[in-house]
RNA sequence: GGUGCUAUAGCCAAGUGGUAAGGCAAAGGUCUGCAACACCUCCACCCCCGGUUCAAAUCCGGGUAGCACCUCCA
């Protein structure tokens, strides 16, 4: 498995710290509202990197935070007056429900930073007994300077940070570069107890004691979104390996951006869109196939008509998912012809192209073209008289695959109402009437419901739309 | 100013030295009562200019255009 390390800004042999495992921290949502399509991406796609290791046979431990104690959290329960758990409680919800429809399946752990005080207070007594971090009347920042590193996984030298530093005028900081650990509460603030005042924690040391406690000192792999790498990933970094004295994350990985009209998306610039939004108008599982239909690290560009063309594509694949779950309950049970055979033979190929795509950098672009070139050869070699074996085998290796881009995952849709059955029986018996008026009649009012129909040479099908 | 990223068909998007995957859309065809599905066919001077090489979309140099980070942000 080759990942593209930001640290050393290249694709690396993936080597687990134990034969066999791996374990994962991807930085998760602050809950203080609906999140959008950006923040999407990183969900979808760590969760397809979790899938595929486990799908060649690797053990997982997954980890992904909810950030429930922040500014953001606090400013959005004043506005709605009530208090911040509460906010963060119901955007909670809110994730599991969009994240459900988008076929993410749940981290092995998903911690939050309010239940895990005492081990981000314990990781920053160690910074400061270490010199790493400093107090001031009742707050902690990390003294930026005591970590000689800082700047290696963004490329940065402290120089340069300090040059181009837009910095906020802060008395009490040693260096504008130094930043919060933890906050002296302020009045109508959450706090906590602590060695040095009540308060809370900064933005960046959950992760650190939270990726600690959960998966230990040094993990496999450590991700987000691109623009996390700095300042978020950099100063977990300076906190994590200041105190530990050893390497934090051996992989960094990073998604790219979703763009709208070029430019990025992002809830400062108010151009974002919400995935509870486009829920309204799509099904999400046409978002999970948009998002892999890229490589995870391209900028990608949102817009309607992408999302269209993208929906067009899982038709496909829904199509022949169905098509065989069609032929398995009618076609009869002989044994598979010489030619057959070796057609079956022949799909270890598309398995073995398919873990090779994804094997380099998680390129689920070039899986889905595996995938769509084992369904054109499903499409134009199975019929009404292929063996029921040929037919599951071929069955089996693409639900295997779009198992593990957690795609075509509806299952077929096999009843319907008795007075559109009914419908659909006068329209085949007007159609054998030649009364072919009738018959385009029921199947434009059938279309207008939302029911397709198709003529085949196996019957009329339906689907819906 | 510092640090990165991107530029491939109408649209989207893989491909990092051997002569352009895949999807959507459009066109022609087979199938169909007509459609739909499916299948077949068709669709690329790989941003520009130099260079290296038997061979470059792919490597090197120089441009041009766009984007991002350095500030909360996936």
């Amino acid at each position: 498995m080759k990942l593209y390390n930001t640290m050393h800004q290249r694709k690396e042999e993936f080597v687990p710290i134990q034969p066999g495992k791996v374990n994962i921290y991807a930085c998760g949502p602050t809950v203080y509202d609906f999140f959008h399509i950006g923040n999407a991406r990183p969900f979808i796609v760590f969760d397809v990197l979790r899938r595929f290791f486990e799908y060649i046979g690797y053990e997982v431990t997954f980890v992904q935070n909810f950030t429930d104690v922040d500014d953001k959290i606090i400013n959005r329960s004043h506005e709605e007056g009530r208090s911040p758990q509460e906010v963060a409680e119901t955007y909670i919800e809110e994730y599991f429900t969009d994240a459900d429809a988008l076929g993410i399946r749940r981290a092995d752990v998903h911690p939050r930073d309010s239940e895990n005080m005492p081990e981000i207070i314990e990781l920053i007594s160690i910074l400061v007994d270490k010199g790493h971090a400093y107090q001031v009347n009742g707050n902690v920042y990390y003294r930026v300077a005591s970590f000689e590193d800082y700047g290696k996984l963004s490329g940065q030298s402290i120089d340069d940070l300090n040059c181009g530093a837009r910095i906020d005028v802060n008395d009490e900081k040693e260096s504008p570069l130094d930043f919060a650990l933890w906050k002296r509460k302020k009045e109508g603030e959450p706090y906590w107890d602590s060695p040095w005042s009540p308060g809370r924690p900064g933005w960046h040391i959950e992760c650190s004691a939270m990726s600690r406690k959960y998966l230990g000192d040094t993990i496999d792999i450590h991700g987000g979104g691109k623009d996390l790498v700095f300042p978020h990933h950099e100063n977990e970094i300076a906190q994590s390996e200041g105190a530990c004295g050893c390497t934090f994350a051996n992989y960094w990985v990073h998604n790219g951006y979703i763009q709208i009209d070029g430019a990025k998306m992002s809830k400062s610039l108010g151009n974002f869109k919400t995935i509870r939004d486009i829920s309204k108008h799509y099904d999400l599982e046409v978002v999970r196939m948009f998002m892999l239909m890229a490589h995870y690290r391209s900028p990608i560009d949102f817009n309607d008509k992408l999302l269209t063309a993208a929906g067009s594509a899982l038709e496909r694949m829904y199509t022949v998912r169905d098509q065989m779950l069609f032929l398995l309950d009618n076609v009869d049970d002989h044994e598979p012809s010489e030619e057959e055979k070796i057609w079956v033979s022949e799909l270890a190929n598309y398995k073995e192209q398919f873990i090779a795509d994804l094997k380099d950098d998680l390129n689920t672009a070039d899986g889905i073209a595996t995938i769509f070139e084992l369904v054109r050869d499903i499409n134009s070699h199975l019929n009404e008289s292929s063996a029921k074996k040929t037919i599951e085998a071929a069955y089996s290796l693409f639900t295997e695959l779009t198992d593990v881009l957690g795609l075509v995952v509806k299952e077929r849709e096999t009843n319907l109402d008795d007075a559109i059955e009914a419908l659909i029986a006068e329209r085949q018996e007007a159609r054998k009437n030649k009364d072919f008026a009738r018959a385009d009649e029921i199947r434009d009012q059938l279309t207008a419901q939302g029911i397709v129909l198709e003529d085949t040479r196996e019957g009329v099908k339906w689907k819906r739309v």
